[in-house]
DNA sequence: TACCCGGAAGTTCC
DNA sequence: AGGAACTTCCGGGT
């Protein structure tokens, strides 16, 4: 399966991103709702349409639809059109509904259906403003530049990885942005070999050289993207991985690959998530070995598992992309995470504005998954009893411990809190606002020891070990 | 004003 | 059908 690099429409920071999903699994998420003016949301595929290929595929000829078509089944690697169900123009194929075209090509229709979407829809934005035409070499002009494109790079986003060589990141580009390959980890291909492997490397994103070999030669060269995506520079401190920081680029990615090749093994099985969870989502755009996404989220702490929501709007645009939720924003996004606390998949890093933490690992989640969810009941008694205990958000260390087994996993309301159930429990065991919202601050503030202890390098290994032995 | 929190109800997918 | 994982909306706090 080929990676098609869509381009997010233009927002702020929103140029020329490509979004880290196959098509199969992003085509159908389209059309996108906001369009500020171009540059194209349909960025790189556009550009890689067939030349000759009018941009305004309402005006495509019948000749022009079978060029289209036959450039989609190589592109997605879609199963071969029946040529004869598609003997009409492009005004006649924009009119066929999502429906109309699965039961043409079954399997195809929602990707099919989604980049004529997509088409047409750059193609009025293009009408409005004329731009750069559909051709090969049209690719390589750079939108035009915006002052939104680089927004401000957090300090502490790192100094010691460099650029990829242009090669590299494209052969990395396959794995490391389509989501439908595994999350960060994979319980069954990284744990065995991680026993001292750090939380930093558990994270690294797969880099598989079959994949590599594989996608570089269909594909565009990412030369030009590379100049735009230029991961800013990262500190020495930032992973083991890096450190020393390297002189030479290739050899850094070298070592990535290295590292990543022992961890992740080309037979790695997919994810079953495929980033449609927000964790996993966030995971992928956080480890994605280019490190397009860190003007969106970086990692401020990877060995903690700290990271930070850099353009918050931008973000959940991605995630509404992702979720083909397209109103979505920063807060309903927002929302979603705190859904996250009581089931301790993260914490707010109190005091720093769009600051999180990942209170399990990503092997950790994954194996939740796997395991059909320890539904683990935590009583809100239980929990009060437990003591409160208030942590600074600093990178401390704290005492090895196992993961909690107890940790409600379920996200549902009534699994970890039974006073949500709509049908309600005694009601004298009902804890008044009050209790509840202590309750829930409460199991935070219980859990934060855990949390930070989990995210040490140490009991990440520990937590590896428990993985292991659970295999 | 933006962020953050969590309740409540609804939606989508599996 | 039922549950999981959100999404949407909201009132309140900082």
């Amino acid at each position: 399966m080929k990676v098609v690099s869509l381009q997010l429409p233009s927002g702020p920071s929103m140029e020329r991103l490509p979004l880290p999903f196959s098509p199969t699994e992003l085509l159908w998420r389209y059309p996108l709702p906001w369009a500020p003016p171009p540059p194209s949301p349909l960025g790189d595929t556009k550009a890689q349409l067939p030349a000759g290929l009018p941009p305004e595929p309402r005006l495509w000829t019948r000749e022009d639809v079978v060029v289209f078509l036959k450039w989609c089944e190589r592109e997605f690697d879609l199963p071969n059109f029946d040529m004869d169900l598609f003997q009409m123009n492009g005004k006649a194929l924009c009119l066929l509904t999502k429906t109309d075209l699965g039961e043409r090509c079954p399997g195809a229709g929602d990707v099919l259906h989604n980049v004529l979407q997509m088409l047409v829809r750059d193609a009025a934005l293009l009408g409005r403003v004329p731009s750069s035409p559909v051709t090969p070499t049209a690719r390589a002009a750079p939108y035009p530049p915006s002052p939104h494109s680089h927004p401000p790079t957090p300090t502490w986003a790192v100094d010691g990885f460099h650029h990829f060589h242009s090669a590299a990141a494209a052969a990395a580009q396959p794995n490391s942005v389509t989501l439908s390959p595994a999350p960060s980890v994979d319980s069954s291909g990284s744990p065995q070999r991680g026993e001292s492997m750090s939380y930093v490397t558990a994270y690294a994103p797969p880099v598989p050289a079959t994949t590599q070999a594989a996608s570089s030669g269909s594909n565009h060269s990412d030369s030009d993207e590379e100049a735009q995506f230029a991961p800013p520079p990262r500190s020495p401190k930032e992973t083991p991985l890096t450190s020393p920081a390297p002189q030479n680029h290739t050899t850094q990615h070298g070592h990535y690959r290295t590292q990543h090749r022992e961890f992740f093994p080309n037979d790695m099985p997919e994810s079953n998530t495929n980033g449609r969870l927000l964790w996993d989502f966030l995971q992928q755009l956080l480890n994605d070995p280019t490190q397009r996404y860190t003007n969106y989220i970086a990692w401020k702490n990877r060995d903690t598992g700290v990271f930070k929501i850099v353009d918050p709007a931008g973000l959940a645009k991605l995630w509404g992309i992702q979720k083909n939720h397209l109103s979505m924003n920063y807060d309903k996004m927002s929302r979603a995470l705190r859904y996250y606390y009581r089931v301790n998949i993260l914490r707010k890093v109190q005091g720093e504005r769009h600051c999180y933490q990942f209170l399990r690992n990503p092997t950790e989640l994954k194996n939740i998954k796997n395991i059909s969810l320890l539904r683990q009941q935590m009583s809100p008694t239980r929990v009060a009893q437990q003591p409160v205990v208030k942590s600074e958000m600093k990178e401390e260390r704290c005492d090895d411990e196992p993961v909690d087994e107890d940790m409600p996993t379920d996200l549902s309301m009534a699994a970890s809190e039974p006073w949500r159930k709509r049908a309600r429990p005694d009601p004298a065991n009902i804890p008044s606002q009050h209790d509840k919202h202590r309750i829930s601050t409460l199991i935070g503030d219980n859990l934060i020891l855990k949390r930070e202890t989990d995210y040490s390098a140490e009991s990440y290994a520990l937590n590896l070990r428990s993985d292991k032995c659970e295999q």
